[in-house]
DNA sequence: GTTCTAGAAC
DNA sequence: GTTCTAGAAC
């Protein structure tokens, strides 16, 4: 049984890629010109599949390839898209607000393992890094972008993120009402443009990790991905800090300000433990979890005993027994579907 | 936000 | 011995 489910942890397979962009906090905005230029993604940590359900769908779509799109399902609606939307109509990188760097520094001295790196980069983190990305813009207005998460979640996810600087949701007022309900009513309008029949959520963190810019996610819920790894993540979408867009716009019509845990509790919704979104089984590791997704991945039948652990009527693929399965394995239509 | 890895947890 | 997490670095 293959139990990595997360390569590149023991293999040191990815440390010797090299394919981040030299990109500097300062320049956001000059270089508008590389919009067509090269994609880069960031390295795939999945060099192996899921170790039973290979024969599953894998449409993961790789961050900023999808202007060439694998021959999959997904070119189509992605044919779709580029039809609706022929272009971006504004350069997004010239309007992105100057929120400045954090001056987040490092005490260098506390690390005599690793030698320290050559200067320059200081602002990679979080959201300005992202936004530098234009290849990941699907969508832009005056008000806000939406882009392709670049290290997305689930296999459809999407950030809404605002023109305006707005370092984080407390300081959401009442003012900024009609910019979050453009946000919410831009991400929907996106994904059902997108004629996906998946089911999504859209909402904030509670606590931006880096506390830049807020925006808003559009995650659809198989939490399918090779990039969603840890325990924080996880809790960072399936707790209290994933707040509901639906309510900060009716926080902020009702109160007029945005009231969100505090810095104290949002950690600990970070680090409760985690279970299934949809039936709440309880895991003990991250690796437990993402097997226990698969489940609810596939909805056709499965073998006995794995589609009674996932509920007593699930169907099932009929038993070949000892006889070869030449006659092939006629799963009727209807049970197909549930 | 992710990556890397030491050492805790198992 | 191996897996897993948490914290520093980026
Ligand atoms: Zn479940």
């Amino acid at each position: 049984m293959q139990r990595n489910m997360f390569p590149g942890c023991n293999s040191g397979g990815m440390g010797s890629m090299g394919i981040n962009p030299l990109m500097f906090c300062g320049g956001m905005q000059a270089h508008h010109t590389h919009a067509a230029s090269l994609s880069h993604h960031p390295p795939h940590p999945s060099h192996h599949h899921h170790p039973h359900h290979h024969q599953h769908h894998h449409l993961h779509h790789h961050p900023a390839s999808q202007l060439h799109p694998p021959p999959s399902t997904l070119a189509h609606h992605h044919a779709q898209l580029h039809a609706h939307v022929p272009a971006v109509q504004a350069p997004p990188v010239e309007a992105v607000p100057a929120a400045a760097c954090k001056g987040k520094k490092r005490k260098s001295s506390s690390s005599p393992a690793r030698p320290p790196r050559p200067e320059k980069k200081t602002c990679t983190a979080g959201i300005l890094e992202h936004m530098k990305d234009t290849n990941l813009v699907v969508l832009s207005d005056d008000h806000i972008l939406i882009m392709k998460a670049k290290y997305p979640k689930a296999l459809h996810h999407y950030i809404v993120v605002p023109r305006e600087n707005l370092a984080s949701l407390k300081n959401a007022e009442a003012r900024h009402l009609a910019l979050f309900r453009h946000m919410d009513e831009r991400a929907r309008n996106y994904i059902a443009s997108q004629n996906l029949q998946v089911s999504f959520r859209y909402g904030y963190h509670a606590i931006p990790i880096t506390d830049q810019l807020v925006y808003l996610h559009a995650i659809s819920q198989d939490f399918d991905s090779p990039w969603l790894r840890t325990k924080k993540q996880w809790n960072s979408f399936n707790t209290e800090y994933f707040i509901e867009s639906t309510a900060v716009l009716q926080c902020l019509a009702s109160r007029g300000r945005m009231v969100t845990c505090s810095a104290a509790d949002g950690k600990r919704l970070l680090e409760m433990p985690i279970s299934c979104h949809k039936c709440s089984h309880p895991a003990s590791s991250m690796m437990e979890l993402k097997q226990h997704l698969l489940k609810h991945l596939f909805t056709g039948p499965l073998m006995p005993d794995v589609a009674k652990s996932v509920h007593p009527l699930w169907p099932t693929v009929p038993s070949t027994g000892p006889k070869k399965k030449e006659g092939g394995p006629v799963i009727s239509k209807a049970a197909k579907r549930r």
